[in-house]
DNA sequence: TACGGAATGA
DNA sequence: TCATTCCGTA
């Protein structure tokens, strides 16, 4: 059985704040997933709260991720401890919202990573509120998928 | 099923 | 550092 996964080179990823892992970033892969129409099924921007989003088919964003990061094994009990540690991360008090939800504040974690991106405090008009920042970031780029063998 | 500690990896 | 893996607990 030959699993498909992507392999993205060093560079793409590579970041000022973080010297030892040159791979994408788990933040970054929600971010890019959520970016896009095709896949609204599987997560979601919540309306309302900022940086709020939904997961709806958690064992699908599961699958992606461990394409991405050529883990075969990777499924969401993983996943969600991975998001977990994240949302310590950023706000150790934050209230465990309901399942399958949760709320990063994107800014802080594209702050580091993006500095010349100028970041103003949310609720403002064409600010971050409307993550009109997305279109700054970095386009990723796409390549073939290598097959793997398990 | 979801949370989080602990050990380990890259 | 940022996950990944495993697993005990509720």
């Amino acid at each position: 059985k030959k699993f498909h996964c992507y392999h993205f080179p060093e560079w793409a990823y590579k970041t000022e704040s973080s010297p030892g892992s040159r791979q994408i970033q788990l933040w970054h892969f929600i971010l890019e997933l959520l970016q896009k129409e095709e896949f609204r099924h599987v997560i979601a921007w919540q309306q309302g709260e900022y940086g709020e989003f939904v997961i709806k088919d958690p064992d699908e964003v599961a699958r992606l991720w461990g394409r991405r990061k050529c883990k075969p094994q990777m499924n969401y009990d993983k996943l969600s401890r991975a998001l977990r540690y994240l949302l310590q991360q950023e706000d150790p008090a934050q209230d465990q919202g309901q399942r399958f939800t949760y709320k990063f504040n994107f800014n802080k974690l594209v702050m580091p990573n993006y500095p010349f991106i100028n970041i103003r405090p949310n609720g403002e008009p064409g600010n971050f509120g409307n993550f009109g920042f997305l279109s700054l970031l970095p386009k990723i780029p796409t390549f073939s998928p290598q097959k793997i063998s398990i």
